[in-house]
This record gives C-alpha cells, sequence and structure tokens, in this order.
DNA sequence: TTCTATCCACGAACGGCGTTCGTGTCAAAT
DNA sequence: ATTTGACACGAACGCCGTTCGTGGATAGAA
C-alpha cells in the first residue's frame, strides 16, 4: 500500500526539502501490489474491466511492466480468483450439524463471488488449485465425511457443487450486470415478461401453464432448491452422521 | 449454399461466354447463411474463433456487412446457441420412464454442447430463449411433470439443471482445449498429478486422503453422478408417477 | 424506358485488447 | 569504480467489436 503512495508521489516533481529516494522507487510493483490494484478494478467493473492496460495504468505504469511478476493475463486471473477465495466464511465442523453446515458453506462461497461480479468465470476455465480455494474443498470434504457420505460420493460431489456454485454465481453476474446497464425506464425485465406471456400455449404448453412458477423467487431461492436437491441426495447415500468412523 | 458459391465466383473476373448477375449477386448475405457459416468455424475452433471478422472472411467479405443482418456479435452468439439446441435428439415422452429419459436428455443435451465446442458458455451469459431451446426446457418439464413431481419443483429444477448442464459442458470444453493445446510430451497432466500428490497432508488432510476418489473417473461419470443426486432427490419430491393427475 | 429512392455491401477507421521486444536505468555485487 | 543483472517501460504487432460514409445495385414509380 505505502509502495502504490510512492509511486503516485514519483509522477511529481520531487519536493526539494525531502531527502530523494529514501525508500526505494524503483522495486515498487510486486505480486502483490499487482493482486492488490487489480482486485479494485474487479471489485468495480467485473473481470472484463481487468485489463493489463487498466491494471497498469492503476499502478501508474504500463502493461508490460506487469509481465515481470505475472505470466500473463491468466495467471492473474487465477491469483485474484484464489483471492477472493480466501474470503469465503469456513465453518468449525460439527458431526451433528453437518447438513446445515455443508449448505451454509455453499450459500457463502456464492454469495462471496458474487461480491466481485463475475470473477465466478475463473473457476469455470480451469480447475482452481489455489490455497484459498483448496482450503474451501478441504472444508467441503471433511463435513461430507463427518456426515457419513461415503469417500468416492465425497470426492465427486465436492466438484459437481463447485461446478454448481460457480455456474449460479456467474449467472447471478450476469443478470445484475444486465440489469445495471438499464435505466429504470428501459426494462428489459418487462419486455421478458411480455415475450413469456406471448409464447403459443400449443407449442409450449407445460412450460406456458408453469410459466408463474418459473419466473418466481430470487436466484438465491432456486440456489437454495438446487443446493437442498443435492444435499438430500447426499444426505440419502450417507451412513449416518458418524462421530467414530466405521 | 448456392449463395455462397455464387459470392465466390464474384471474386473471380466474369466468364464472358456466361450471362453475366443471372442470380442475385447483392442479397447473398443472409441471417441464415451467416449462422452456418458461423457454426463452421464454432465447430473447428470454439467461441473464441467465431469473430466478426472471421466470419465474414468465411463469406468472403468484411466485418460491418454482417450487422445488416445481426445486431451485434452477442446476437449472433445466440443465434448458434439455438442452433445446437436444435440438435438436441428429443424423447417420446413415457410416464413410466421418466427418470431414465430425463437423466438421458441431460446427457445427450451435454454431449451435444460440447460438440460444438465451449458453445455452452453462452448459456450461462444469458437465458436461453430461442425457440429449440425452449424445446428442451418444455421436455423436461413435461417429462418431471409425468414423473409427478410438483409444479414450483418441476420449474425450478429445470432452471438448476440447465445451470449444471451448461457448467459441465464448459468445464468439459476448457479441458479439452486444454489437451488439444499441448504436444503429446508436454503433459499437464502429470504435472497437475506431481502438484496434487506433493500437497501437505497436514494442512489438506482430508484432500490428500481422498485423492485417489479426487482423480478417479471420467468427466461424463462425474456428471452422471450428479446428475443422479438431482434426479434421485426430484423422484424424493414426486407423488409417484402419475398416468393421471392428482 | 427512365428516374429515383431504398437498401445494403463494404473499406476504412476508432479505440480497445494481450503480449513481445528492445532499451535504458537503477541497485547491488565485485 | 566498475560491472552486472534485474526490471520498468515505450512502442509496436496483430487481433478484436463496432461505426461511419460511400457508392452501387435493385425495385418501384413515372
Amino acid at each position: 500500500m505505502s509502495n502504490r503512495i510512492e509511486r503516485v508521489e514519483h509522477e511529481l516533481p520531487e519536493p526539494p526539502w525531502r531527502t530523494p529516494r529514501k525508500q526505494p522507487a524503483r522495486r515498487s510493483l510486486s505480486r502483490e501490489t499487482i493482486v492488490e490494484a487489480a482486485m479494485g478494478v474487479l471489485r468495480k467493473e467485473g473481470i472484463d474491466g481487468v485489463s493489463m492496460r487498466r491494471v497498469a495504468t492503476e499502478l501508474s505504469t504500463g502493461a508490460a511492466s506487469l509481465y515481470a511478476h505475472v505470466a500473463n493475463k491468466d495467471e492473474l486471473v487465477e491469483l485474484l480468483f484464489d483471492e477472493v477465495a480466501g474470503e469465503i466464511p469456513l465453518p468449525e465442523p460439527d458431526p451433528a450439524r453437518w447438513r446445515e453446515q455443508v449448505t451454509q458453506l455453499w450459500v457463502d462461497s456464492r454469495a462471496t463471488l458474487l461480491r466481485y461480479r463475475d470473477i465466478a468465470r475463473a473457476a469455470l476455465g480451469s480447475v482452481p488449485f489455489g490455497p484459498n480455494a483448496l482450503r474451501v474443498t478441504e472444508t467441503t470434504l471433511q463435513l461430507l465425511r463427518l456426515g457419513g457420505v461415503p469417500e468416492q460420493a465425497a470426492a465427486w460431489s465436492a466438484d459437481v457443487v463447485g461446478l454448481y456454485v460457480s455456474a449460479s454465481a456467474v449467472e447471478g453476474a450476469m443478470r445484475a450486470q444486465r440489469e445495471e446497464g438499464r435505466g429504470q425506464w428501459d426494462d428489459e425485465a418487462g419486455q421478458t415478461q411480455e415475450f413469456l406471456a406471448s409464447l403459443p400455449a400449443d407449442r409450449f404448453p407445460t412450460f406456458v401453464s408453469l410459466l408463474p412458477h418459473l419466473t418466481s423467487g430470487t436466484e438465491e431461492e432456486r440456489f437454495r432448491f438446487g443446493l437442498e436437491l443435492l444435499v438430500s441426495g447426499l444426505a440419502a447415500l450417507a451412513t449416518g452422521p458418524r462421530e467414530a468412523g466405521p
């Protein structure tokens, strides 16, 4: 952070009463400062706002300078993802409450990802193996095992649920972005409603008859519904909550 | 198709023995020809290969010409997605076999999407309301209702499963792309194995102990596992297969 | 048939992107 | 004091989506 301030001052003419170059004026860039700057852009503008040029500008330098610390944009995005994963709150596993805890963990994961706009897209492009993402997976696996979910099922579930959480977060971010782009009069939501209402009931009878149910509920409610399906499916596979192993 | 040929001939000097301009040399572009050309590029190179310039080049014209028929790239991608959705095979609903049919429908959906590389990304960016996508949703809803799944659950499940199928297809496409980019000696898979094997068991005890299970199975097997969780969760909500209403 | 209005194909350009290269400069090692 | 090596950085390359203005062909009116 102090590095950032240093760099900004560097642009101004040196105040002559201060000993110049007390702290290194170079060496101001580092993985950490770059990720920090990128996180700010990410939060404000989403992943498409995070361009090498944009992040570099934030640090008062040129895009080329970043490549000494980061292999390419993909690597930077992976670093960002893991930084975000570090903000997911982890529970203290309690075998008696594994279902509740595992559900909460995934709801929190989705919410945390959403706070950083469409960062979840990074999780669908490359399996997240950063240290913080690993901690989330580790906790997930612990909870499932404590709940008596068999090993193979627990392992594959972690994969499945990661996909589901990421997909839901991406969709949520896209919807938020779309809604943000509209003024309040230009309501795309209304147009969609109108379009759906105009669908021919003879071609899509079930769809039309279920329209009220299809459009009901918030996105988080729908997400929780899917989670519930998955968790109850897992509970059915479980050998009962186990305090000690079989 | 004949339009495409016409355009190509148009580049050559006119053979003087042939009546020129028999068929319209202009009017050669249309939504259909554009989508057709884009589908070819999509299949070969994925969604990132489908640039307006690239598609235009395929039609021996310039990018600007496409904008008379298609609002922008997003709209083109939506058209592509629905075209792909049209290739998903739909079952003849049979109440007795609803679980099997619904599972097969979703497995087929994923496989069809995967045949067109990462086109599934389009489904996460905008809810697919094209006619062909609607037909798939309609069939899904029919099957669930025939199986006795309650209305609200059926409606939300269609949403949930759409997300899951798309996410799985995106992940599969990304993996395929990564594997394609490597020569056979430069095995990233091996490096990943090595990395995972080197993880400290004291920090990620459950993860490490489940490593064999985490890396086992094909991607489709894992996908089917998640599907099974969802479907059995739905079956638990169902009021038994119903030939007639409740 | 001739004129005119409309459509639309298209080249060029704008402002963005990720990435590479070569240069120059500074801090530490000798 | 000199060398050396790391690294900041401007410029450039080749992409991208999209817009604008031009000009030519076509279809309908006269």
